[in-house]
DNA sequence: TGCCGTGATCTGTGATCACAGTTAGAGTGA
DNA sequence: TCACTCTAACTGTGATCACAGATCACGGCA
């Protein structure tokens, strides 16, 4: 253990790999909803995009396949599940059961500095929202950091590697409408709901911020359910 | 669309990739605990084993990497986690939430089919406990299957899911020590609370499934913490 | 005896090729 | 104009090779 004092400034430099670049690349344009339900995806001309051989985007679209974020047809073609209004409402009750739970535990164990980060996201998807003319990609995005701090706050990894991966279901649903329909966030639901949130959590509140977050899926769902898109 | 009758028969035979294969049987080695937290895997053995070469256990590797239930080392070595006691003690916490709540719902929605598989599944494992000379490795294999025919009825293809994703991660902390180790089972703690299980489900009664598949939960838990195995 | 360099052998990662199956579209016939 | 056929260009899957980095045992030096 005897060695220069300059080395110990050094990071251990976290090598990442090919695969899990395309990987984390691939799971933004789901989660974002940037790529349609039914939207096919080629290995080869994704690998070109990417500017990598296949290999890489193999391992990321088997990754999501296992997810089911994405699925491989009887005809071999990768593509974004289609989701029936069935599994949609399954998706929606199992998200309401474990985000909520996971703001319940977040009212229970946040610290200080979650608290500052919840607020500052919460504020600036509000400050978004209220803008003249908002930028709804950004708006989405912005929503994503308000819910992920949130339940980064319940201090419990597994659990938000969970619901990540329910947003990799969701995202291409939910937030392809959001992307181009500026009517859910002019109706203020979604803002207000998220201030319930940051209250129940500054205050402890476990339930209270249960019911907010139930409250801004269950909004997001029905506004998803109501334009009728779904199949089934 | 004119084809011989006897084509119709014939099922569209899911054509398993190799992958799948692999990925199936790297699963079930995790879940029933004949892998050990650090034991190592290498890819080109397992794919000697199995009989393939290394693509399809490469996919299947990146497939369980991916879940957490193995990981790539610094070094580059495969192995499977070693999990600390407090990380233990958080997938105790989540698995009791989320199981809990499938157990909930399985006592809401069970139809009678369900109601047959879980009797006769239950049935088989407290047969199985209450033999003389048990079969450990059969009765890991058979709460399983209990707690599956449960978490089935609840009628959640994405809960379901996320839980056996939770069991690739508990599974060898949990079963290896259980395979080996008869105490447990002879105390007759998992049969007793199966049994309450069964018949809260079968009165459609959620909270005291939630509370019969929790205590179970933490049983097993509190055996394994106890017997101080786990790192930290 | 203890330490460090060195090379053989292992590791996963990535690229490339081969293949069977599917799809789309041009071409041909009526 | 429509229906059919056949081919060419795709699809994912799997095997094989190449490579950089890690590990470990051996051997020489202090």
């Amino acid at each position: 253990m005897n060695r220069p004092a300059a080395l110990t400034l050094v990071e251990p430099l976290d090598r990442q790999t090919l695969g899990e670049r395309a990987y984390g690349q691939l799971a933004e344009l789901l989660i974002s909803g940037r790529l349609a339900p039914g939207e096919k995806l080629s290995l080869r001309t994704a690998a070109e995009v990417l500017g990598v051989s296949i290999m890489p985007v193999r391992e990321a679209v088997s990754r999501l396949v296992a997810d089911k974020a994405l699925e491989v047809a009887a005809n071999r073609a990768v593509r974004v599940p289609v989701m029936s209004s069935s599994q949609f409402r399954d998706l929606t009750r199992v998200r309401i059961s474990i985000e909520g739970h996971a703001a319940a535990e977040a009212a229970r164990h946040r610290g200080d500095d979650d608290m500052v980060a919840i607020a500052r996201s919460e504020a600036a998807m509000r400050a978004e929202s209220e803008a003249a003319m908002p930028d709804l990609p950004r708006a989405v995005e912005l929503n994503k950091h308000f819910h992920f701090d949130v339940y980064n706050a319940a201090r419990s990894p597994i659990l938000v590697e969970i619901i990540r991966a329910l947003w990799l279901k969701a995202g291409p649903v939910i937030n392809l409408d959001l992307r181009g329909n500026p009517d859910r966030l002019a109706k203020g639901d979604a803002v207000r709901f998220h201030a319930d949130v940051l209250r129940a959590i500054t205050s402890g509140d476990a339930d209270a911020a249960r019911a907010g977050i139930a409250a801004d899926i269950t909004g997001a769902a029905d506004f998803i359910l109501s334009r009728g898109s779904l199949a089934d």
